[in-house]
DNA sequence: TTGTAAGCGTTATCAA
DNA sequence: TTGATAACGCTTACAA
């Protein structure tokens, strides 16, 4: 009835054999004689000890047993992204016969200062950095510092450290190409947040993203539609897309909106509807991603979808390789166009931009 | 260049001063000299030392900063629920301030044989148990022998310790009622894993099940179907719906069909397609949990709404008072019945059970 | 098969 | 404001 919790010292004096003896028993890593063992499982029992301190354990091996993923949004909205989701998915998988646990971290700066385990902070053996922070570079420096191996999905890691990524301007591209077919010539991009404040708002200057798959993916749109204008949103969600589809829309409408992601995509497909526009027949709408969005039925998108399971497990594997010692090989996944009900030719030809009138400003409110 | 990690030791021997006041410069715990503070520093970025060794800091602490989460399932698959991802945006929101992160377990019994870190196993100052394991008992034991706080979303956990719950028998029993009222009398239920090996088929003895969600919710069932059958699903999902669906479809058709998960409801409407039978003209069907499933439309279930996210919000506050060794008050949450157009008045009254016909028996392959 | 010894890197306590 | 000391609880060469 000691106040103090028992330590294998306890048990192995206990049970009349010697602490690394008892250790042994636990750990399993050498033969111990049947007699010892029973007598220090009995010992232990007796004791109410229930294995060894994990952390005591840890510090002694040096290793934790934990995978820090590192979202960089906010943990709560994290999980409400189907990428995200089926992402984890993977990497959860990959991760699992490695004898690893996945702890959920977040890039928030706020949170270096607070007690909150952080990247500088967290007892991981190796991290998973997902999204294309601002912060990355200084992630990835801390995290070398540290001596912790990293791998990065979608976001630029420099060189020798493991990339998952995606062929973002190909697969923007080519969305963009399927509108212009159609006959798209006045195009609007959505893009995902562009700066660090993730401000809302237009585009000046493609130079100023500091996002390397909003950047990336608008030069894919613009691969085909140079002059088209550019608007960030503040997030990928439903309700940011339908935010940004407004203030498109007050602008002018153009005959169709390449949107970064799918959800951006239904929020402008909300917002084309508020303003009084059909879709596709009076604005054409591309999605990225190729997930399911929740209550846009009837509308498929038009879309690029990608491998995001594969991407996690891949990641997953990749933190194993660099955990064993091993070099971990960047990969790049590859999107597959998907076509939907949400892309038509435009209703006609537009001799220049914005000409079309603007039916949205009587209708929004 | 020495092969080996600065230590605070290093630190403090290179800046002229003492392990222990090294160590304070960086906890802040104790007022320090701004010369001495500046020579620690100095000496820190001068040998690449990044701060406190986090395993060390926690051996010493008593503590790591971690609360695990502890799922049932396959942690691939527990991403893919809805209900799961909505619970989990609430926890990691109630526990960042707390400054401790959210450590993904499952469990595995299989998992407690390796090395992948399990409720034995992990260095966490608290649990959260979600879903209403079989095992529970065992692993509450585990824990409490361990001397780390539990907070039990769904699960009996018995005296003393704190759960989040739903009033999962009223709200099953509401939507019961709802069948009854539009004349349902030949009721099947479908209804989540019963037992611990999760096996599918028909339970013959309520009794038997040990899964406390399952046989509360069919205790709400048979409030007021008292003779219905009931057949259990090995998990909630669409594919497991979709097979305990044609197993009951293949035992007769009966007027309704009342599902334990929303995502069982979809599977056993795709089943009732399968068979050629009409939902809900044919055969009704009710959900629980009011999320959207992905790829139901144009049906919208008919069930009953459960707050997910401040389930998840509510446990992570019990957690946190948990920790600060508070007291957790136990907290019960309501679910709100929603309408859909997935029940309907039968077609005919029925004289007795089972005695529709067997239109199943044909179009299933 | 078991025991000895030497840390793993910190931080709390207390005294100076 | 700083320093000496003593844990924290465990594991693993290595020797017996």
């Amino acid at each position: 009835m000691s106040s103090r919790r028992a330590t294998i010292a306890d048990v192995a004096r206990e049970a009349g054999v010697s602490a690394s003896t008892a250790s042994v028993v636990f750990s399993g890593k050498t033969p111990v004689s049947d007699a010892t063992r029973r007598k220090v499982l009995d010992a232990a029992s007796s004791l109410g000890y229930t294995g060894p301190d994990p952390l005591a354990a840890s510090l002694r091996r040096g290793r934790s047993g934990i995978v820090g993923v590192v979202f960089q949004d906010h943990l709560g909205r994290v999980f409400l992204d189907p990428v995200v989701t089926h992402m984890m998915d993977g990497l959860a998988d990959a991760v699992a016969p490695l004898g690893a646990g996945l702890l959920l971290l977040r890039d928030d700066p706020a949170a270096e200062a607070s007690s909150e385990p952080s990247i500088t902070t967290a007892p991981i053996d190796a991290a998973v950095l997902i999204g294309c922070s601002p912060r990355l570079r200084d992630q990835l420096d801390i995290l070398a510092a540290r001596g912790i191996p990293v791998v990065v999905i979608e976001g630029d890691a420099g060189p020798g450290v493991a990339r998952i990524d995606l062929d973002n301007r190909e697969a923007q591209r080519e969305v963009a190409q399927h509108l212009r077919r159609l006959g798209h010539t006045d195009v609007v991009s959505l893009t995902l947040p562009a700066d660090a404040r993730r401000t809302a708002g237009w585009i000046r200057d493609d130079e100023d993203i500091v996002t390397d798959v909003t950047r990336i993916r608008l030069a894919g749109a613009r691969d085909v539609f140079p002059e088209a204008k550019a608007f960030a949103a503040t997030a990928s969600s439903i309700d940011e897309g339908f935010a940004a589809g407004r203030a498109i829309l007050a602008a002018g409408t153009p005959t169709a909106v390449i949107a970064q992601s799918d959800l951006l995509a239904a929020g402008m497909i909300r917002a084309a509807e508020e303003a009084g526009l059909r879709v596709p027949e009076d604005l054409s709408v591309t999605g990225f991603d190729g997930v399911t969005v929740d209550g846009l039925a009837p509308y498929e998108l038009t879309t690029m979808a990608q491998p995001a399971t594969d991407k996690g497990r891949a990641a997953g594997e990749a933190v194993a390789a660099r955990m064993e010692g091993r070099d971990a090989a960047s990969f790049r996944f590859t999107c597959t166009f998907r076509g939907g009900n949400t892309t038509a030719a435009p209703r006609e030809p537009q001799a220049s931009p914005h000409d079309a009138g603007n039916m949205s400003a009587t209708a929004r409110r």
